[in-house]
DNA sequence: ACCGGCATTTGATAAAGATCAAGGAGCGTA
DNA sequence: TACGCTCCTTGATCTTTATCAAATGCCGGT
């Protein structure tokens, strides 16, 4: 009966999620029956490096960081997760150490979804694998742009991009936007593989063009298309 | 008819890839009836940059190149994919353009797998999704180790892990090794992010410290254990 | 308002690796 | 054997970005 209850309460948090939005509701009620939530103070470790989880998890609210430590003590940021977004797939498939650890960057709320009972909807539902194929497809996308990034790159180009990606197009007026920084600008920097240092001159940078402004975590961006030439 | 002909003569091709290795006869044969063998001269273009492939790849012999432009030109090497391995999943998954083109470094023979017969094989068996699965997971975890090694790691550790990495141990004495260059040095530069002339440099401090020796495309690794320290 | 602790900025310097520019060395062909 | 080709090596120099070292600013708590 208690796993009933909790299974009950947990069906509505399932369904945000966009990877199981799709499931019909005993669907997800089966995997409800093999998942938990967490949640998480800021800056709490979700999962260490080298730690090997026995499921997954979905960020149902808050953001969530993901890196890697160097042996010599330096850290790169892979990727910030949100709400909806869903990280440890591989290496539950692999049930290999995990390459990355994450951490709460605030309170935040997460959903864990046990290994057996992800492998059985799976096994039993092929839209539920086709869902996770698409997932791990975007994800592999996803990295072998940050590969392109990081070695392709130079460090301006890497700035000007992530403001273009992130940027949210302000309707009053076409051609600008507005981009809120996910997290403190040193982790920013980490992920878009930068010291601090140098974000903080690329930013002043392009201020100093005009192209952007930049208060605390808020930047706006004041010609896209100007911008956009960065990149070329 | 024609078509039966062709499936059954490349059948014993399906079964030498590992990602089909484990399906049933009747669900290769199957699969068969979607694919199609295509012979590469070396230098050949498998697919284009940007292009959206109808299907995905298994090396069946020889090697291919995976890699990617850079709009200013330069090049970053992927991966070198040899009999057994498959590229393309992930794009096929997604319906987007390849951020990476292909190039048959020597003759080579592939399988071709369509999309239809593809989905249509991880509808119908499970194994078959949960391989595709495992087959994109490694993919993650490889693309990770990638990203981790150009982000935080030197020249050096990276070129001494590919040697690690690469080496075949030679039973006669342990503690040493040896490692045959898939491809041109200039390649596997490229491959681990470096230019051709530092991975030249690198190669001949090595082998400056009685580390390894190098003649042509074969690299002698001395001892594995003071090799290692070098990665710390 | 004041303080302490962070995060961010800024400047000066350094180092890793890239780039540029020649040389070899091997190799298939005439 | 000589030629032309491509691949690889080597040396000199230059750039980019990291590193080091201080400021400066900012926010929450008292």
């Amino acid at each position: 009966m208690d796993a009933t209850i909790k299974e009950d309460a947990m069906l509505p948090f399932l369904e945000t999620v966009p990877l199981l939005a799709e499931l019909r509701p005993e669907q997800r009620r089966f995997l409800a029956s093999g998942s938990s939530i967490l949640d998480c103070k800021r800056g709490a470790l979700v999962c260490k490096q080298g730690e090997q989880p026995d499921g997954f998890y979905c960020v149902l609210h808050g953001r969530v960081k993901l890196a890697m430590l160097a042996t010599s003590g330096g850290e790169r940021v892979i990727d910030i997760n949100q709400a909806g977004d869903s990280f440890g797939k591989s290496s539950m498939f692999l049930q290999q150490p995990w390459p990355v650890y994450a951490q709460a960057l605030v309170g935040s709320r997460l959903l864990f979804i046990g290994r057996q009972v992800a492998l059985s909807g799976i096994r039993h539902w092929p839209a539920f694998a086709l869902t996770m194929l698409a997932g791990m497809s975007a994800r592999v996308h996803g990295l072998l742009g940050e590969l392109e990034a990081c070695c392709l790159k130079s460090a301006s180009q890497r700035v000007v991009q992530y403001l273009l990606d992130q940027g949210q197009p302000c309707d009053r007026q076409p051609g600008t936007g507005t981009v809120t920084l996910p997290a403190g600008k040193a982790v920013i920097a980490s992920a878009l593989s930068l010291t601090p240092e140098t974000f903080s001159r690329e930013l002043r940078r392009l201020a100093e063009q005009n192209l952007i402004s930049v208060q605390k975590n808020c930047i706006q961006v004041h010609d896209t298309d100007r911008l956009r030439k960065v990149l070329a």
